[in-house]
DNA sequence: GTTAATCATATTGTGTGCAATTGAATTGCT
DNA sequence: AGCAATTCAATTGCACACAATATGATTAAC
């Protein structure tokens, strides 16, 4: 039986409450330039990781990958890349060697998309007037927390 | 015609996805306790509202006032509410001296479900094993990348 | 004192997140 | 080989988020 410490439940005291609507905010100031490129928010972070393997792995990712990369599943995932099939950015096929795994690649368009992407970020930074070491700090400590939590399953 | 400075496309640089992903992972972290409570963590957050509120604030919130707290628009709230309002913890009426707005208040339950937060969450932080000072940096660092953007409108 | 503009909430539609289940394919064990 | 356990993707159902629109109420302009 041991002594719990009293905790503050005043919302502005919620280190979740300030994650949840920063992550929702920064998402809002994304939106001006993933509508120029006509993706949402997730399906700009699912593009980041595939212009990322694109560029330096020897083999097309899976779902499952892409998952293990973004930390979301097959519910998520399923529908919004036939959402970006739909769209001719990316390409699906079902494995020859193991029929349950479905290989992405990206199509002409969705390699091309990325060099748009670049100088519409590099502005968007700039307006923002984020300070990068601030900014970078954030990071990190973002990085540990998320680390932490994964550690307890 | 100014000069773009280049930037990172490679997701672990990218300061909105650790957001995100830490967003998501804490949330996920709250789930046992909520399921608990029989809350989501939207619901939850408009409870934590609801509970400062009827502390100290001498008049009823309304879903306007609850939206500007939390950052989300009545197309968010107006059925999570109603949800609430079918949990039987929450009271929506509408206002007799203006009937735009619907004010909001607190059932005894809902008052009650407070008593059984407070070590349910302390004993998720003991859990959690974040670092408090740590934590509160963070929270500090999110609180001004917050108002950052929110300056941008 | 109408009329126009504004305001607060509600509704609709699209796109996530995520738990739970399904179903097909593969692996492991014997 | 045969069968149970596991794996991967898809599907289903529910609850957000949020843009856009609608509706009714109030205020402001004239």
């Amino acid at each position: 039986m041991t002594d719990l410490p009293s905790v503050s439940l005043a919302l502005d005291d919620q280190l979740c409450f300030k994650l949840y609507a920063a992550s929702r905010a920064v998402t809002r100031a994304y939106k001006p330039m993933l509508d120029q490129l006509g993706l949402t928010y997730p399906q700009y972070l699912v593009m980041l990781v595939l212009w990322e393997w694109h560029a330096c792995a020897p083999h097309l990712p899976t779902v499952k990958a892409l998952g293990e990369r973004l930390l979301l599943d097959s519910g998520t995932l399923t529908p919004l890349l036939k959402r970006l099939e739909q769209l001719a950015l990316i390409k699906r096929r079902r494995s020859a060697a193991d029929e349950r795994e479905v290989h992405l690649s990206l199509s002409e368009a969705g390699q091309a998309l990325r060099d748009r992407v670049q100088p519409l970020k590099a502005r968007l930074l700039c307006d923002s007037g984020v300070d990068l070491s601030h900014a970078d700090a954030l990071r990190q400590g973002l990085d540990q927390l998320l680390r932490q939590i994964r550690a307890l399953l």
